[in-house]
DNA sequence: CTGAAAGCGCTTACAG
DNA sequence: CTGAAAGCGCTTACAG
């Protein structure tokens, strides 16, 4: 390989003008400059990145924690996919960690190896314990999606609050009346605030139904389908799910139960994902830009790394796709209602 | 942060022999490799990486190399989720890299960083360009999936030939006669390997019906509802779908043509997807590990970084999952054929 | 504008 | 069994 001791030398100066002049360095004359970049790229000089680490103490290399369950999900392919896109535009490098069953070793050798300037961490699940010790440790650090219980954590994050509201609005504006929800998992930052909203525009926790509540088992298919079938025996008009699979799940329970989407029961879910727009589903959802949230979380820590005293937070937009599954087109109604 | 030196001098030794004692050198004195043991843990030591691989040459870090349209698909967050964990296994990291609109550069960055030991790279196709960069780049490379037109490469994959013939045994041993194809893309090894199955079993290229055979846009849902829609009109019996996607995308077809699974026309698909074994989808399929594929692929890549000669090649099984789809139940007609 | 020198934190012949 | 010294490839005050 060729060092930069070889491009020096080539090029008739010290390490020194060469470093420089490859950094673009104003001090270093134009002809010099010229004649360093010249060589260094007909040799193909690469710098080595561990000897320039070790000189200044950056890499311009992120961690990426992320729970391994997650990647059973294409949810997981998404952060990983937005994280790593954004650093690389930054130029930065990414090294991927997943949170697996003992995700503290793993973690606790990242931290402090030397070679990474900071961390973006996806949770699931709001105080994972490990977390205090990652976010305790003085490396720059922003989770993506969000930790609650502590206020002084960096995060990027989709805002599920506002579009929420705007979903429930719109069902409200169909006319739906019983309307039911089958939350994701207790703990996950998303489902409890997903379901909040839900709770908010039923009037608040005092005015629900607690047999029109059902949590859907890891945001699967699955569990929507399962939850749906019990939700179904009190006969609700409208099921709200947590996300796209388990609505999914949900619209199959109801077709399985002999009723129809929407007359019968309207579906809608969270998150837009490519199913969600067949033919046979047209499912109501939000949609959401994870490319965003990456992009706004590889900021943070970009902020964070240059010195910036956090937290800093940032929420991403999403929006509501209004589709057949939710929609009983009886305008007049809505104006009734009104 | 707290380096070799630190516990050096609060064990009361150099810090060569620090170094030793701490990577189980038995020419250092159990004592004293205790002791600086204990110093080391007390301060929470952690060997700074880009020190080390300075050093050594070595950083136990690989890089991983995925199309980035791959990761819209479950099918990139297996293929990433199975080289991290086997990486971990043996105590690696991984960097990641999504080969974008741009790879070249990327790519180019990537070889000579002097930070990874060497490359697992994912491709879609047979032969894209920027592979031979990597490859001839002389650092230790494998490729998971295949790239069939050099015969120098290591690479860890799928097994897919044996699978493909059980499937299409099964096809024929169900009775099907106008048997139909949804292949993957063009260039896709996965596509081009299983549909060459396809084409023995049905007894060779210039024994297939031209109006039988489509291919599927992206391996996707939609692109297999539009493939079989235009079979449907030459009136298959079966139809088997180069992976699952495409296949469910192809029942949705037999359904909106007012046809019944597996009465009146079969589908079969591969991959395994979870959605695969949906109560109201139950599809023939192949189901194979893709942890198993990224175990292989980490153990060839460190058996060519130890200076193993290649290319090194290892093919992982894939098993036949009979479900309704393809199960027209006639054990009689079976017997029939044979 | 340029260069000699020290240093980043580790490893490893070499000598004892 | 242990240590002093050189070196990995870069950067960056410091001096000129």
């Amino acid at each position: 390989v060729v060092t930069l001791a070889d491009v020096a030398r080539l090029s008739a100066t010290s390490r020194s003008t060469a470093s420089r002049a490859l950094k673009n360095d104003p001090r270093i004359s134009d002809e010099t400059a010229d004649r360093v970049r010249l060589v260094a790229k007909a040799l193909g000089y690469r710098p080595n990145v561990a000897a320039r680490t070790l000189a200044t103490g950056r890499s311009g290399i992120f961690g990426l924690i992320v729970p391994s369950t997650l990647m059973d999900d294409v949810f997981g392919a998404q952060v990983v996919s937005a994280v790593t896109s954004a650093a690389g535009e930054h130029d930065g490098g990414v090294m991927l960690w997943l949170s697996h069953d003992r995700p503290s070793r793993a973690i606790r050798e990242t931290v402090s190896n030397g070679l990474i300037d900071g961390l973006v961490v996806s949770i699931l699940v709001q105080n994972e314990p490990w977390i205090d010790e990652l976010l305790d440790s003085g490396l720059p650090c922003v989770l993506i999606g969000r930790h609650s219980s502590r206020t002084d954590t960096s995060y990027a994050a989709i805002d599920n609050i506002t579009a929420t509201r705007a979903l429930m609005e719109h069902v409200r504006d169909q006319g739906y009346e019983r309307v039911a929800t089958i939350r994701g998992p207790i703990g996950n930052t998303d489902a409890e605030e997903r379901h909040s909203v839900f709770v908010e525009a039923m009037g608040g926790a005092d005015q629900i139904d607690a047999n029109l509540v059902e949590v859907g088992d890891h945001f699967s298919y699955e569990g929507g389908y399962a939850a749906a079938t019990a939700l179904l025996r009190h006969r609700p008009d409208c099921i709200v799910a947590g996300n796209d699979p388990m609505a999914m799940g949900a619209l199959a329970a109801v077709r399985a139960a002999g009723l129809r989407t929407p007359e019968d029961v309207g579906v809608a879910g969270w998150d837009d994902v490519r199913a969600a727009n067949r033919p046979d589903v047209r499912l109501t959802t939000v949609h959401h830009n994870m490319e965003a949230v990456g992009r706004e979380a590889v900021e943070i820590l970009l902020k964070l790394i240059g010195g910036a005293q956090g937290p800093i937070r940032k929420t991403v937009p999403a929006s509501l796709v209004i589709r057949e599954s939710t929609l009983r087109s009886r305008g007049d109604e809505k104006e009734a209602k009104a």
